[in-house]
DNA sequence: TAGATTGTTAATCGATTAACAATC
DNA sequence: TAGATTGTTAATCGATTAACAATC
């Protein structure tokens, strides 16, 4: 149980609410009178209506029988339940392409992550300026860290270098790891780390086109 | 059934393949004699053991009792099953900060993907080499798949370009897409998406923190 | 041989879907 | 009122875990 009293959500249920919220937000208009049924979303996504009102339920939305549901009163218990008005402030280091493009995308506002650090391996690539921040020498990790009470750290580095610098963040005192180098870390039990392999996208595409025939 | 007689695999089933070619590819040696038992691999990535012999079953490996599996034996069955030994030749629109990240990552070829042909709207960029490849201006675009017969498209690209480039990608042959940009895509059923939705990782990453807590 | 480990069947668990009364 | 849609219980399905005989 959460402090709402609610039994904490699966990975598959919050990723059919990023689902709902993505849907509603790009293609029904949040004017307040305008509503939604769990038929109507199920299926648009492909999914089973039950499945839409029991997670509508889940999250404490409730429906009018014959109308459906304020598609406005969805997406702020998503956002509520999420989190998404919450501001985290996190670390990124790595400032390669992929860093970069982590660093300069406007749209991580509106789930609340904000990119306050930007820290490179490469003395050379301090000053530069990329979105709104500065790079910073990775030297001065544990002082940003320190100074801004960052407890989300981003890996946008080579493999090699990924266990190092989470026991860095870790030391530093990050809480949450949220990882794009392409390895396993080993880290303490408290601390949560989101492996974010990208490359498993690619074998599954293969996957069903081979099985697809080519 | 697929060309081997067996069932076709589900995303689980998938992404725990990956774990453990991962894992094996990682941490094992591959000289010919390592072996790795269900328990190890259980332990190590934090699952059940009979997970992993079926997993194992599933693929064809055969272990040996007292002795477990052969790493290398795993590995290539893996390989051979995912397709990783089957090049595949993709063109990739949008030649930003991701883009230029995702063109230049070498890692994609250890899954048979290759990046052939890398396109920008902004024929300021054309000629701009970035990997191995140079980029192409936009209108190219169908000329390069039909001349490399490419039939899987890499979109990294803004929202509100993607569906028109889904669209342009699938009249010109493409079956597969692999999608970055943030938003859903219509396309016929006999095209293959799968969308990287990047923030789903963030969303989830708060949430558990937010549960465990802050 | 003794005992560790596989391979597989059976049991459990949870997630999905079906059914349907309540409601607007 | 009639009928569409919610909310929820029951049934089904599939995935996970337990148990254990077979094997090396």
């Amino acid at each position: 149980m959460n402090a709402e009293g609610r039994p904490p959500l699966r990975h598959g249920h919050l990723e059919r609410l990023m689902h709902y919220y993505h849907f509603i937000t790009e293609h029904i208009a949040s004017s307040d009178n305008d509503t939604v049924s769990s038929a109507q979303l199920a299926e648009l996504l492909n999914m089973d209506d039950t499945q839409v009102r029991k997670d509508f339920a889940a999250i404490g939305v409730r429906g009018r029988a014959r109308v459906g549901y304020r598609a406005s009163e969805v997406v702020k218990a998503i956002r509520e339940v999420l989190g998404f008005h919450e501001r985290r402030e996190a670390v990124l280091i790595g400032a390669g392409r992929l860093g970069g493009a982590l660093a300069a995308y406007r749209g991580f506002r509106q789930y609340g992550l904000a990119i306050s650090a930007l820290v490179d391996a490469d003395p050379g690539r301090a000053g530069e300026v990329i979105g709104e921040l500065e790079v910073q020498p990775l030297d001065r990790l544990e002082a940003l860290i320190a100074a801004k009470g960052l407890r989300i750290g981003v890996l946008t580095v080579p493999a090699e270098a990924a266990q190092d610098l989470a026991d860095r963040l870790v030391m530093a005192g990050v809480r949450a790891i949220w990882n794009f180098a392409p390895t396993a870390l080993a880290v303490p039990e408290y601390v949560i780390v989101r492996h974010e392999h990208i490359s498993v996208g690619f074998a599954e595409l293969a996957y069903y086109l081979k099985q697809s025939g080519r």
